[in-house]
DNA sequence: CGTGAAACTAACCACCC
DNA sequence: GGGTGGTTAGTTTCACG
């Protein structure tokens, strides 16, 4: 999966701009229209595009509390594992989930709309997944850093 | 700033599919072309979608690597959270920056190529940022969840 | 909010280099 | 792999009900 000087710029704009349209993003790389859509295409059907999302306010949208929630597990069998990562698939409160390295435990943001809300998520949902040895919330105040495109890779 | 069900159908969809246009959103929120193009632009002009981001791969990009960062300061007077915040906006490798309560530190997720560049940033970036206390960098493993849409309000 | 028409543009294809 | 031209189809935008 080789990416070449073009399609990382591609993938860059479209990154910060993901509705720009063929004509302009080819007159931006540099290319004609047809090749340029050419490799859009070609960038999402390899998997380096995976699709297009409008970024929101979550503060406007009610949701302005985010916490960053570690779980560790009694055991690290592989099915404790994966019972794990499924229960936790189904829950929309989530945004994003690592494994991590260590201890073997998860690092996951979740949001909500207030402190009763996120009580509500965890005693009827987090906590009612099987095999949880602890849970430790960490709350963030303010985000002071988001970022749409990844960095070039440049060293 | 009020949405009506409409509007929160209009934002939860295009999160979904940042690219869809004008009539296919119109038919699925049931409202005609007009108004429907008239509320995504009021979406915008409030601020509730604040742009348009294409999806990544970030393994394919190169990227394999994330690492959560928590950093403490020295103190914890205005002055030194600005300059902190300040200092670190110019550091692309970091994709998402939080304060946190509590001990008045930061949660940052950083992403890298491989340890070599994490270390490198470590050391000609994050650490040469004055007034910081202590660094501690986890790993993450593998990402089990990555969720473009915020959850519906609903309690 | 909806309709209809106008103007514009974008996407697509076959073909050539 | 990139470029051109032409056709088609679709989108946005407006004035108005």
């Amino acid at each position: 999966m080789k990416l070449d000087a073009i399609d990382r710029k591609i993938v860059a704009i479209l990154q910060e701009e993901g509705r720009m349209r063929t004509n302009e993003l080819a007159e931006k790389v540099g290319l004609s229209p047809t090749p340029c859509a050419r490799r859009v295409v070609a960038l999402e059907d390899r998997g380096v595009i995976t699709g297009y999302t409008a970024s929101v306010n979550q503060e406007m949208l009610g949701l302005p509390i985010s916490i960053f929630v570690s779980v560790e597990l009694d055991n690290q069998r592989a099915e404790a594992l994966q019972l794990f990562e499924k229960e936790v698939q189904t829950f929309d409160e989530i945004m994003e989930c690592f494994i991590m390295t260590g201890s073997q435990d998860f690092l996951m943001r979740v949001v909500a709309a207030d402190l009763g809300s996120y009580e509500r998520f965890l005693q009827e949902k987090l906590t009612r997944v099987p095999g949880i040895r602890s849970i430790r919330s960490r709350f963030a105040l303010r985000r002071i850093i988001k970022r749409d495109r990844l960095p070039n890779l440049s060293h």
